[in-house]
DNA sequence: GTCCCGAGAT
DNA sequence: ATCTCAGGAC
């Protein structure tokens, strides 16, 4: 009988909730010592700026979002700005953060919380999560970072963490299954100050110290009780089923390059001929086809018949 | 489930 | 040169 739990069993239950505060406690001061002075952290920024730093970090290391987000708010400092500003301008300030269609998706957004909600953030989960690119973990996130709401986030890292120090799995990806919600809600300190805390301690522990291939179990605040360890690490580095992105030869890499050639157009200039595009990718049914879903994207326009240039 | 990018590590 | 990593929309 080998059928997958749907919830935490009794047992599991009494000893999660005798691990819970010790980890809370080294946690907190582990965060303390240890968190990255990232630029919209500690209450510098507004609402708004943690919701941008939120969806330029979906899928990407925080490492390379620091100057993208100092030179975005810079140019846009609020939801109204955004909206406000020309497609193409949003699209190139984008520049090489990858996946472009959370750029536009943003100032989607922007137009909605300018427009619906007078320029400020709603405050409540159910308004952040109906926003255009903003899914469950970008709201809680928003909820518990920007306002400091007691809400359980839950992204990879987190459950990666919780599911090893807690229960002494691994987190084999796909969707966020009942047993990790519930284990997240469980573990989560009941006073929203703290749950703030644990929160970004949970997450930036996953990012620094309990990786997932090469977890510095030597170095971790709560080697002394994570059942993963004690466990012996039992499937470390077991292959998730999340599937496998190669990049070489894909549509992904095709508009990418796509996009980079308009981006890095001289000024004056503002259009690419599909003639220039064949000359970077050769191949054209593949090509064609790239060129469609950016426009279908909304990413580019299609200029009479023969060449591209960002939505004006 | 599949599709969206790109940089850093190895 | 190849591998690894990460949410949202559909």
């Amino acid at each position: 009988m080998t059928t997958k739990a749907r919830s935490l069993t009794t047992q599991q239950e009494h000893d999660i909730d005798l691990m819970r505060a010790a980890v809370e406690r080294d946690l907190a001061l582990w965060w303390h010592q240890n968190a990255r002075d990232l630029p919209w952290r500690f209450g510098r920024t507004s609402p708004w700026g943690v919701l941008v730093s939120e969806v330029m970090s979906q899928q990407t290391q925080m490492s390379r979002v620091v100057g993208y987000w100092e030179a975005w708010m810079n140019k846009w400092p609020d939801a109204t700005a955004l909206a406000k500003a020309p497609t193409a301008e949003v699209i190139a300030a984008w520049g090489r953060l990858g996946y472009p269609r959370r750029a536009l998706r943003l100032q989607e957004c922007a137009g909605v919380v300018s427009e619906q909600y007078h320029d400020q953030l709603p405050h409540d989960y159910e308004s952040l999560v109906a926003l255009p690119g903003i899914g469950d973990y970008t709201a809680s996130a928003v909820m518990s970072f920007a306002f400091g709401e007691r809400v359980a986030v839950i992204d990879t890292n987190i459950r990666r963490v919780l599911g090893r120090a807690f229960l002494g799995v691994e987190s084999l990806g796909g969707s966020t299954s009942p047993v990790e919600r519930t284990l997240a809600w469980r573990v989560l300190p009941e006073a929203a100050a703290q749950s703030v805390v644990w929160n970004q301690g949970v997450m930036e522990l996953g990012a620094l110290v309990c990786t997932a291939k090469q977890p510095g179990c030597d170095s971790c605040p709560l080697r002394s009780m994570c059942v993963f360890l004690a466990a012996g690490r039992p499937g470390l580095g077991e292959r998730r089923t999340r599937p496998r992105q190669r990049f070489q030869g894909t549509n992904r890499q095709v508009r990418g390059i796509i996009l980079q050639s308009l981006r890095d157009l001289p000024d004056g200039q503002s259009v690419v001929t599909y003639d220039k595009l064949r000359e970077l990718w050769p191949d054209r049914a593949q090509l064609d086809l790239c060129i469609d879903s950016l426009e279908h994207d909304g990413l580019v326009e299609i200029v009479d018949g023969h060449a591209v240039r960002l939505p004006q």
